[in-house]
DNA sequence: ACCTGAACACCGTTCAAGT
DNA sequence: ACCTGAACACCGTTCAAGT
């Protein structure tokens, strides 16, 4: 209210940034608009620009942030336990930002940071003694593992805070289920040892994210080890 | 401009969808506001919420129209061409629809259609003989590729449209690439046959999303042979 | 150099009213 | 039953102007 009072450190990017980063945090992804950020930092909206070329440049500056928390590369690990270590950091990282897989997922504009990022996990399989070949594939066939998240297949977990469910609409939810998609709830049930009030709750992701890794690493290094490559297959992998 | 030429149909839930997945597949998924379908439909926007409940609906609505373009399922085929045929199905029906890949990401709630979808691939699995335990790991480790696509792991493949880039700037991106991604620089020009103008032109899709999914399918099926079950392994694979 | 004010061309969705 | 009109509370971004 008072005329000086209310001056603050001049805007930069970084201070923008990291501004966006924390109202992600709170209020998720949607919730970030340039408008709102702008208010968040008292300034008004088109004092951003100045800082951001636009939204799109403000959400890569944002996954940026997030890369800029993976740990670093421990070089005295072999190749399999090297590129799990960093994916495995890349997922706490993500885990840390809710927010982090949707917009990593919407982002597509490499950044220095995520070309680097991509860079250090190449340079892993090559230090391990992978063909540039096989390299390639194998990149591609973590895909956005090497974020550190799976896509969510089944339902999102239930709000942990929501309130159980009902015994009766467990058993009528079950009763459908079961008639239109037996094999779905078999596999569900399968997840929580039979409890029907943890269906929806979701799965124990972390297990399901190294199995998928590990199953993949596992085949590309028994690929390695024979010496696969696509330009003598015919068809793609027969492993 | 007469009275009574203008009257159309009325409309309907399957008009407004059709007429959605049209507009999408002009204009980009972007484009597809509920403003401008209602205008492509000769009709006031608030039209549409008596046959859509609102926007996410729509989506929602806008992929189901996709997966009812799925191929059904064969049921000669053994399981991994069973599966193998179905994804490859999916993936057809998701290229001919360039947004379907990103809504399909978008979406958080299951509609039945993609659940009976999920609920076939996974029936596939346990009609091969695939323990519920396996069966429930291997669609996790399966995730958006049940869908048939990869996420993109580098860039966007360039607008084919654009105009070549001219040789001096490839040689600079090329030596910019070289010092500061040099792994990435290798697998990118392995992909393209040391052909330069070919990077970022993106390299066979469909040869890395077939190996991506042969890795996975046949590292299931040396679980599933092998026996492997998640309660007795204390680690996850060790294929 | 950095920020502001006003404006433009959009959004999704509500409510009460029309036919 | 189905559609309309007007309004609300938002968006991202431009431009010319202020300090």
């Amino acid at each position: 209210m008072t005329e000086e009072g209310a001056r603050r450190a001049p805007l930069n990017r970084d201070r923008v940034l990291r501004a966006a980063v924390e109202l992600a945090d709170e209020v998720g992804l949607a919730g970030v608009s340039m408008r709102r950020l702008a208010q968040q930092l008292g300034v008004v909206p088109m004092a951003l620009y100045k800082h951001v070329a636009d939204k799109d440049a403000l959400l890569d500056g944002m996954v940026d942030a997030v890369i800029g928390e993976f740990d670093p590369p421990d070089p005295a690990l072999d190749w399999q336990d090297g590129v799990r270590q960093r994916v495995l950091s890349a997922r706490r990282a993500v885990l840390r930002h809710p927010w982090a897989r949707q917009a990593i997922e919407s982002r597509t504009r490499r950044t220095p940071a995520v070309l680097a990022y991509m860079d250090s996990v190449t340079g892993t399989f090559r230090a391990g003694g992978f063909s540039v070949d096989l390299t390639h594939h194998v990149m591609h066939a973590l895909g956005n593992r090497i974020w550190g998240f799976s896509p969510e297949l089944f339902d999102e977990p239930r709000d942990p805070g929501a309130p159980p469910l009902p015994p009766e609409a467990q058993q009528a939810m079950a009763a459908e289920f079961a008639e239109r998609y037996p094999h779905v709830l078999e596999i569900a049930l399968a997840a929580t040892q039979g409890d029907l009030s943890g269906v929806g709750r979701g799965c124990d992701e972390d297990f399901e994210f190294a199995f998928a890794l590990d199953l993949l690493l596992d085949g590309a290094g028994r690929l390695h080890r024979r010496g696969w490559s696509s330009r003598a297959a015919s068809a793609p992998p027969a492993v």
